[in-house]
Order: structure tokens, then sequence, then C-alpha cells
DNA sequence: AGCTACTCCTGGTAGC
DNA sequence: TGCTACCAGGAGTAGC
């Protein structure tokens, strides 16, 4: 699934391929992927602007549009699952999964594939009423150590579930979730106002430190979904020392990684290693 | 406030 | 081999 670093991989691959191009056509075969507007609202939205800035925030990808050099929305991606991007000659085939295709002046395509549907490419005139709910950027200078023990403090939660909550924190989903608990030693179920300041501590340094490696490498790929918008599948599934290896000994004590099924999410976690 | 269940989807796979 | 049933899950929503 793309989470925070996919999602930066895909924003640094199609930047360079974005910026300063015209949208000069669009296709859309799914509706429902525009989330709200019609085929014909979304057309006159985006055909005509100009791609002026491509990034990210949590696991949205955005491009800023522009018309005549003013502001005028801007697109908002979310790959949910299965949502991949493509930049590629108009010749290029997308194939059957393809929901919106944007014709750029340069005689390439921006394609917009998903096969379970979930994914949104939505136009908004403000992007920040998408994006305002979400909780700091965990690469950001905000997401501090004395924030965090803060955070957790104020929110009797369980870890796994606030970690995955968007507006807590954003850009974390299933994989990096458990592989960061995993790596700060703390139990996914354990209490968020329980967690000590030292251990908290540890938590900020982990989630940066995974995502960090994570980008370094391109992101993951475990099956058919996630590629880079090259096509090339990331390498960061390799170091999990958690998630997708229950019933595996644990690299730290050797005993066995357990999964469990937190708010309906398979949870991956070494029991030793992980105390409540 | 926080938890659970349900919804949206379909390729892959386990089981027969 | 070929069928069916179930699983994965990000986020929104409803209900307790």
């Amino acid at each position: 699934m793309p989470e925070l670093p996919e999602v930066e991989t895909i924003a640094r691959l199609i930047r360079p391929r974005l910026v300063g191009r015209r949208i000069e056509g669009c296709e859309v075969r799914w509706t429902r992927t525009l989330g709200g507007l019609s085929r014909p609202e979304f057309a006159r939205a985006v055909v005509g602007a100009r791609l002026a800035r491509v990034w990210r925030r949590g696991k949205f990808l955005v491009a800023d549009l522009e018309r005549g050099g003013r502001a005028c929305g801007a697109l908002v991606g979310h790959l949910r699952m299965t949502g991949r991007v493509h930049v590629e000659s108009s010749t290029w085939d997308p194939g059957p999964y393809l929901k919106v295709r944007l014709a750029l002046d340069d005689g390439t395509c921006f394609s917009f594939i998903d096969v379970r549907k979930f994914a949104r490419l939505r136009f908004a005139r403000e992007p920040e009423l998408l994006l305002g709910d979400l909780g700091p950027e965990p690469l950001s200078d905000e997401f501090t150590p004395a924030w965090l023990a803060e955070a957790l403090r104020a929110r009797g939660r369980r870890l796994k579930p606030l970690l995955l909550d968007q507006t807590f924190l954003a850009g974390l989903g299933n994989i990096y979730a458990d592989e960061s608990l995993f790596r700060a030693g703390l139990h996914p179920l354990a209490r968020s106002d329980r967690v000590g300041s030292e251990r908290s501590a540890r938590l900020c340094g982990e989630i940066r430190a995974t995502l960090r490696e994570a980008i370094d490498r391109e992101g993951s790929s475990f099956d058919v979904f996630y590629r880079t918008p090259e096509g090339n599948p990331g390498r960061y599934q390799d170091e999990f020392k958690v998630y997708g290896r229950a019933g595996k000994s644990c690299t730290l004590c050797g005993g066995p990684i357990v999964r469990i099924v937190v708010g309906q999410r398979g949870t991956h976690l070494c029991p030793r290693c992980q105390r409540r």
C-alpha cells in the first residue's frame, strides 16, 4: 500500500515530468475516482491549467494548478491501497484499470490507475480543505519528541490505531506503523497515555528513521501493486522486521513474530521485544 | 472520546 | 483442473 515513503518516491519521480506542463485534455473512465465532481465539471476545472508544483502531504499527492500565472486550485490524489501513477508517452497503454488520464502539452499523458477503485483524484479549488485535518508531517521539524510525548499523553488511545489516525500524524500506514512500533519496542495495544517521555522520544526517532530508510529504498513492494512511476519495485520490503513475517523469528530475540488483529487491521509484532 | 462494525473493491489464494 | 469462499486494507461513516 502506498504510504508516506511510496508517495514521496512517486512525487519525486513525476515532479520533473509534470511541473510546467499544461493539461490539454482529460479522459475519465470511472467517475467515482473524482470524489464528487462530474466528468464535465472536472474537465472544466483542469483542462487548460498548468501544473505549477508537485508535492506530498501525508499520503496525498498534490499538484498545484495555475491559469495565466494565477493559482486556480489543485489536483489532490490519494492512492489508497492499489492506486498507481504514470507519466508516459501518449502511445503507452495504461491497461484495463485506468481511471483518469490527463493529456499534457508535451505529448505525454498522466495516467491515474487503480485496480480496486478506492483511489481518488480530486480537484479542489482550496486544497487546504482536503488536507487541513491532517496531523503533522513525521519528517518535519514540527514532529519532535516533546510534541509526541505531549500528544500521546493527551489521547488515551491504543498506539497502533492512533498511529494510523491521519489527523494525529500524517503518512503512516499499516506497514510503517508496525515497523516503527517494533523498532521502538512498544506494543501496538499499549495505551498512549502510559508511554513515558523516554519511550515516546524513542518512538519519534524510530518513526523518522523508518520512513527515511524506506524513502532511500524507494518504498516497499511485496505484491503486484506498488511500483514507482518508472515501473520499478521499491526495495524496503527486504528490511521488514515484523510486517508480513508472522511465524518467522524475530531479528532481535529469535522468538516468533505474531500476527494479531487490531481495529480490523493485521498487526505484526514480537511479543517478547514489545511488552505492553 | 474512543471503540467496533460495515462499506467500498478485486486479484490472489486456500480449500475442496 | 475448476470452482467457491475468503482475505487484504485506507478511510469514511454509523452506532454504542
